[in-house]
Formats: C-alpha cells, sequence, structure tokens
DNA sequence: ATTGACAATGATAATGATTATCATTATTAT
DNA sequence: ATAATAATGATAATCATTATCATTGTCAAT
C-alpha cells in the first residue's frame, strides 16, 4: 500500500487552484500528483503514466496529460522542451529560477543559475521595448562523465 | 516565369555538401533552396511547401522536408522551435550568431545579439566541465507593437 | 441521505507534424 | 546508351498530444 503525504503544500496549492476555477481535487488527480512529486527529475508523460499505473491502474493517459496541464497552470510544475517532441516537466515549487544544460549524449538534464545573464536579458528587452513574461535558455552539448 | 539566382554562395556549399556525401543537387532540391532564400523571415516547412507549390506543383511536402533536413546538415539553415509544435527554418550564412526574442501575442520573432551573455555562457560550462556543442535562448513576451 | 447540476474520467478516435515505404523516374559516370 | 544508384511523389505509418463522448463521481442545497 502506498502512503500518500497528503500535507504538502503543492497538494493545497492545487487544491486552492482547482476551488478557484470551479474544479475539485479528485483522487485520480492526487495520485497523479503524489506520483509527479516523488520523481525527482525531468519527467515524461510517459514514463509519468508507468509509474501512476503501479498506483492505479485504471487511471488513463488522458487524465494524466489533463492533470499536468493542471499542474502548469497553477505553477507546481513547468515544461521543457529538450529533445525532440517530448515535454518534460519538473517541480518548480521551492525551486530558483534556473535554466538547463543537455548532455546530447546521454540525455541528462543538468541545471544552473547565473544571476549576471539574467541581468544582461532584462537589459537586452529593455533596449527593444519587449517585456519578458519568461525566458528559455539551454545549452547543448556534452557532460563531463560522457567524456 | 520565375528567375532563380543559381550563384548564390548557397548553392555552391549545397552541391559541394551534397557530392561529399555522394549525392546530386537536383531541380527539385534547387527550386526548394531558392524558395528558401526568397524568404526573408522564420517560416515553416508548411509556409513554405505553398510557395514552392507556385513554382512547380509537383514537388511533394515529403521533398521539402528532405530538403530542409539537408540545408540543416549543409549549414545553409537552422531550425528553431518557438510555438508548440512547429519548427521554424532561418538562414544562417552570413548571418551572425543570435538569440531570439518571441512575441506571444502577434508571434513575431525578433532577433538580438548579446556578447556579454555568449561569454557568460561559456563561463558557466567551463565551471561544470560541461562543453557546449551550441545553445539556444529565446525570450517570451510582449513585443513593443502588442502594447 | 437524496437529488440535480455539472465536473471528471476512461476509452477511443482524431489531429497534425514528421518519417518511412516503395514503385517509378531521374541522374551520373562509364 | 547503359547500368548502377540516387531522388521523387504518393501514400501509409508513427507518435505525442487533444478532442469526443458516454458514463461516473462530486458537491451544494434541499
Amino acid at each position: 500500500m502506498t502512503t500518500m503525504v497528503l500535507n504538502n503544500k503543492e497538494f493545497e496549492i492545487l487544491d486552492d487552484y482547482l476551488r478557484s476555477v470551479g474544479q475539485f481535487l479528485t483522487l485520480p488527480r492526487k495520485i497523479i500528483l503524489d506520483t509527479f512529486l516523488k520523481v525527482d527529475k525531468h519527467v515524461s508523460v510517459k514514463d509519468l503514466c508507468k509509474e501512476v499505473k503501479k498506483k492505479d491502474s485504471q487511471i488513463s493517459p488522458a487524465t494524466v496529460y489533463r492533470t499536468m496541464k493542471l499542474l502548469v497552470e497553477s505553477g507546481i510544475a513547468s515544461e521543457n522542451e529538450f529533445a525532440d517532441d517530448r515535454k518534460l516537466f519538473e517541480k518548480t515549487l521551492g525551486k530558483e529560477h534556473h535554466d538547463h544544460m543537455f548532455c546530447t549524449l546521454c540525455k541528462k538534464v543538468s541545471e544552473f543559475h547565473n544571476e549576471s545573464i539574467e541581468k544582461l536579458q532584462e537589459d537586452v528587452a529593455q533596449e527593444h521595448l519587449f517585456e519578458i513574461t519568461h525566458h528559455r535558455m539551454t545549452l547543448f552539448g556534452v557532460c563531463d562523465e560522457c567524456h
């Protein structure tokens, strides 16, 4: 029997968000959120489905897709696309903003943050009278382990 | 009758590249390259197909896809994905490296270059013993005209 | 507790960009 | 000209994601 950590702040946030748009925090959504929170790396919907199926084989991929969209809307998760046509999700809550390095050999995703770059991006945007809502920066190459 | 500018250096580069891999610069490929070069913005395969069809209604989308892949391999074009699941191609020859700003309202793509950011990216990579092959940086937001 | 309005779910079909297949046609070197 | 091989166009296949829709679950009001 799997135990769900229901007092995580993510559950409260999702519940609040859903109520604010006239929806409810149902059991499938709880299971999917719980599963997602226990994966500590970037995960695809496909892989998430496998984990979710272990807990409840009834839950359909369609519901996983729908729920992940809700997690993004509520700020709990964010999505990113590194390799071809497969979106990966990661937790955003309690994590600082960061950018990514993607190893094209082992497909590993690692993170970094550089305040100077952030500042320069803002400067560039101002010069062009562009109002940034978000940005995406990924360095592609070969990680240390693959050398 | 459409005139093709066959003395562009891109034709020579593509020809050289194709020969180096045992292939040939055929008429459909010439037409597609010519069409691509005359579009002066980021273009999707779908839009490119429309233009190509005007010159030769026989040319199939499959050939356009195949040829665009060759243009990327030979360094004449590069691809980028901004909005959902539609790749956009742009000319790379004779253009400095640059990053993009994508207006989420009007979908316009504009370009910028900032040497300081480039330098900092290299620094970050070195710190992490990461060897950059290329990078991708896009600022999302609202452009001046959409304000 | 029951009910009614409506949201959520699961199964499955649809979408849409991109690729693969394959028979036919074109191209090049000889 | 011809043989060897590459290229093409038409079409089917792929695959992640969305839409559809009949059924089931949820909650607030009675």
